[in-house]
RNA sequence: GGCGCGGUACCCAAGUGGUAAGGGAGAGGUCUGCAAAACCUUUAUACGUGAGUUCGAUUCUCACCCGCGCCUCCA
């Protein structure tokens, strides 16, 4: 089956093909980077990675740019307040911005580019503009002449023509001609950053950047470009209308937008303030992979209410995945094969393929891949799962987490290196960090651990005192282990730990 | 006002013109030195309200109610 993708252009779900070739070209608005991304922001990253990871999974090659927004008044009035070059200033968020990219397994991009990294490419664009008569210059600004372009309002699917002009906007603080003209280059003002151009002195203007970076790395038309439902209007209109003005050309094949994040029946924004950042909730104790996995259960298209009490529900959900892996794959089981079984295994990866297909529905992926364990677990259970079953149901649990990417019980190792997590070595000193999250689940505590060698030294300590019949001692090495966040379960393959 | 998204069990959430996936929570059970965990079973005469079309609608049409977003910076 063919992927199929809504298109906010034509308002439609259309069977998707790269114009050219085997690759898919594709754009996505990062991230402004004058504070730290909130985890509204992160829902739209995550959509679009589960775009290019089964984009890939289904065989295409991938060029896909990210634009940091490095340059415009929030990132300028920020690096003033403390009194540190913009560049400089900028940097500490790219960073932190790409630790939360790797914490959520989000993939690299082939090119992450800073838009003042594009500055030539972006004054080559506005003079293009300038000499084909789109755009105009006022107070050593320059404006985008909307009515130059009669296509404008095609995304948005609203006629401007129509509408008055000037009455409503405060046309006098900038001298446009109309007040749905867009600035593209901005005069320097003061004290703040500018480049020189032939137009004179000043910074770029919020949209331009992307239209230049996107068509710098993937040429004037591509296939697919993506981001909130808040940048189509303006943003991506004005995208649209100064690309095709230069280029003469259709801009974009495919344009995607995920629905918000709700907190409390309301967007969750950074002018809100009703907004959480990965460290947020990771200070609180949830781990990276439950985030991942509550942002991406959702399809896209839907707006997703975020709660404790989901994240929650997202972390059991994860564990419910991950248990079943371990059995697979530590359990025994009698020689032999069971091709009913192994049927089940391939019609569970049809089907999440087939929920991906159908515009990345990943909640019918997940019911799909919910089944096949439930049908797994009980084989096991009624020992009639054999050895040769073993391949099937780890291919398409394989395949599944190529996408969903939350199989591997990494955050422990994550929090580590990102600093998170101070590595401890007394288990019977270990502090018991209890977090009292908003909705009264208890927080993971992950604050300081052991150290994967220490836990598993002690569980063969315990093992032999089991053997021993010494009891007490075995208990004791469970309950401190407990009060260090560490989890033992005694299963019929062995002893398996994991943090809490 | 214009444009868009949504209203499915206690919570989250798919889906279809022919009678409701999945996850969480709850309940029951299996396993276990104990415990925990795990696993299994189970939970909607019902899909915002009212009409209409139909042999039949949660799924189509119309109207209405409610929540959210965009129309200004915003993922």
């Amino acid at each position: 089956m063919p992927i199929r993708l809504y298109n906010t252009l034509t308002r439609q779900i259309e069977e998707f093909k790269p114009l050219e070739g085997n690759t898919v070209r594709m754009y996505t608005c990062g991230p402004t980077v004058y504070a730290y991304a909130h985890i509204g922001n992160f829902r739209t990253f995550l959509f679009q990675d589960v775009l290019r990871r089964y984009l890939k999974y289904a065989g295409y090659e991938i060029r896909h740019v990210v634009n940091l927004t490095d340059v415009d008044d929030n990132t300028i009035r920020n690096s003033q307040a403390e009194n540190v070059p913009l560049r400089a200033y900028t940097d500490k968020y790219i960073e932190a911005f790409l630790d939360d990219r790797q914490l959520l397994n989000l993939e690299e991009p082939e090119y992450l580019v800073r838009a003042t990294d594009c500055i030539p490419e972006m004054v080559q664009l506005i003079q293009k503009l300038v000499d084909k008569g789109f755009a105009y210059l006022s107070e050593g600004s320059v404006y985008f002449k909307v009515a130059a372009f009669p296509a404008y309002g095609q995304l948005t699917h609203v006629d401007f023509s129509g509408v008055r002009t000037g009455a409503r906007v405060d046309s006098d603080k900038y001298d446009k001609e109309n007040a749905r003209d867009f600035v593209l280059w901005k005069a320097a003002k003061e004290g703040e950053p500018f480049w020189e151009t032939p137009f004179g002195p000043g910074r770029p203007g919020w949209h331009i950047e992307c239209s230049a970076m996107s068509m710098k790395f993937l040429g004037e038309t591509f296939d697919i470009h993506s981001g909130g439902s808040d940048l189509i209007f303006p943003h991506h209109e004005n995208e649209i209308a100064q690309s095709e003005a230069a280029s003469g050309k259709p801009f974009v094949k495919v344009w995607m937008h995920s629905e918000h994040l709700i907190v409390n029946n309301e967007k969750m924004s950074k002018s809100l303030g009703n907004f959480y950042t990965l460290r947020d909730l990771i200070n609180k104790g949830y781990k990276p992979s439950a985030v991942r996995y509550l942002l991406v259960s959702v399809p896209h298209r839907k707006p997703l209410n975020f709660t404790f009490d989901g994240l929650h529900q997202a972390q059991q959900s994860i564990d419910r995945l991950r248990n079943f892996r371990f059995r697979l794959t530590k359990e025994s089981f009698p020689a032999g094969e069971s091709l009913t079984l192994q049927n089940r295994a391939h019609e569970a990866r049809q089907k999440f393929e087939a929920g991906l297909d159908d515009n990345l529905n990943t909640a019918e992926a997940l019911g799909a891949i919910f089944d096949m364990v439930r049908d797994g677990n009980t084989a096991m259970d009624r020992g009639e799962f054999r050895e040769g079953d073993r391949g099937a149901f780890l291919d398409t649990l394989e395949r599944w987490d190529r996408i969903f990417a939350v199989l591997e019980d990494d955050d422990h190792a994550k929090l580590v290196k990102f600093g998170f997590v101070k590595p401890s070595t007394a288990v019977d000193s270990a502090p018991v960090a209890v977090n009292e999250t908003g909705n009264g689940h208890q927080g993971a505590g992950l604050i300081e651990s052991l150290s994967d060698e220490e836990i598993e030294k002690l569980i063969a300590e315990r093992k032999a005192a089991r053997l021993g019949g010494n009891y007490a001692r075995s208990d004791e090495i469970r309950t401190n282990l407990l009060k260090a966040g560490v989890i033992l379960e005694d299963t019929k393959a062995g002893t398996r730990w994991k943090r809490k």
